[in-house]
DNA sequence: TATTTATCAAACTAATCGGTCTATTAAATA
DNA sequence: TATTTAATAGACCGATTAGTTTGATAAATA
């Protein structure tokens, strides 16, 4: 603490020696990422083995290991490439503003449909398919998967709230809760259209939350 | 097809040699089967070892492939018992007269809530894990997932249909589509409460459920 | 140029995987 | 009793696993 300046970032600070990649700069590694990406979407972290994802990404051991320190580390780098990816893809759709908020969620929803569709409903959601797994992934994992729904939640409550402030959902629905019981289904949703391989179970759960959305809670019996 | 009576199942037969046991008198196929669900149910097909189950039930190599001609042959049968042990749980609650079906079904929700609390939350819906693992699963499993889904989803809808035969929900509700929502959902309940490790998921997927039936379909505005 | 560090290639390792094989004992029939 | 099959034990096998090590080359500084 008495130190003097000690270096932010490793980064940005001068070594002898050849200096390291931008993260952006690093080919190779983002070609595992993105390799990691689509077999763990598919299948899940125990399934997928580095081998199979050097085969992939056209990499090898060394290179692996040089940016990963584990194949737990490279599945934490997943995880964050995953919920940027993701955050970016409901921000596109709840930040949209001609649309109204409701179509904005229902925009999203067709899109996530359509992105299952494209990929023949082999992949999934990476957290849902972590989540299941999460017996066999180090702690700070599951935490992390955990905190990366909650955004997700949070980012939903806001456009639910929205609607509420537009006059298109009631203002006496709990939106935060409707956003969480959204994303407590919707994983389940994606699942079981992947186990079916086809879009019903998405547009079934779709259908019952807006169903839901369109209560006045004081005209329901509870 | 010209022979004589063929042999029509093969336990009933007179044999020389050792007689084989009736299957409910394995004992060794029983305790490989408890201890495969034990397991299968807290993590999944592919990351629990032969092994390990065969270390939990006390047994050895040379009895599990006597009674079984694979793993996957082995989770087969766990899919098997599974559906068993669960649809008799369904039965005894969809069926209890003393109940009204609203009721039956929200007593065998809080009976799966207090079967997850008593395992901390650690295990999950064996169908569900297996669902998420189709990817490498053989074909043949992943299509009875699908029908032990839908056999459940069959007894869950003759649940509301009761219900709305005794005035408890809407008549104009879709009794089947309501019970497939709740499937899709529930099983995205179960991962999201074995992930968070509380009971919390599934009472709020139950709530909004429940929100749903209450509604009279012409009362909402689509 | 000499040194240092980053990047990458691939052989190698110890452990574990599902599954096979051989041997032994148990329980029935002829 | 001799024979046949069921049931169990556990050594063994080849393949695969995550991870390590060694070595080569690239790119910077001093």
């Amino acid at each position: 603490m008495t130190q003097n300046s000690p270096p932010e970032k490793q980064n940005v600070v001068k070594h002898r020696g050849r200096p390291r990649k931008a993260p952006d700069d690093q080919v190779a590694r983002k070609q595992l990422i993105k390799a990691g990406l689509v077999y763990l979407t598919e299948r899940g972290f125990s399934d997928v083995s580095v081998d199979e994802i050097l085969k992939a990404s056209g990499t090898t051991k060394g290179t692996f290991y040089h940016h990963f320190k584990s194949k737990a580390d490279f599945g934490q780098d997943l995880i964050e490439a995953y919920h940027s990816y993701f955050a970016a893809k409901l921000m596109s759709w709840f930040d949209n503003d001609t649309l109204s908020p409701l179509h904005r969620l229902r925009g999203f929803i067709k899109d996530a449909e359509t992105g299952m569709a494209k990929h023949d409903f082999r992949r999934g959601c990476l957290v849902g398919n972590l989540g299941q797994e999460m017996a066999v992934l180090p702690d700070a994992m599951c935490s992390r998967l955990i905190e990366v729904l909650q955004d997700w939640q949070s980012r939903t409550a806001a456009c639910l709230v929205l609607a509420q402030q537009q006059g298109e959902i009631s203002c006496e629905l709990d939106a935060a809760a409707m956003a969480e019981f959204f994303w407590i289904g919707w994983e389940g949703a994606v699942l079981r259209a992947k186990l079916e391989r086809k879009p019903d179970p998405l547009r079934r759960f779709a259908d019952g939350f807006f169903t839901l959305l369109s209560i006045s809670p004081h005209q329901s019996q509870g």
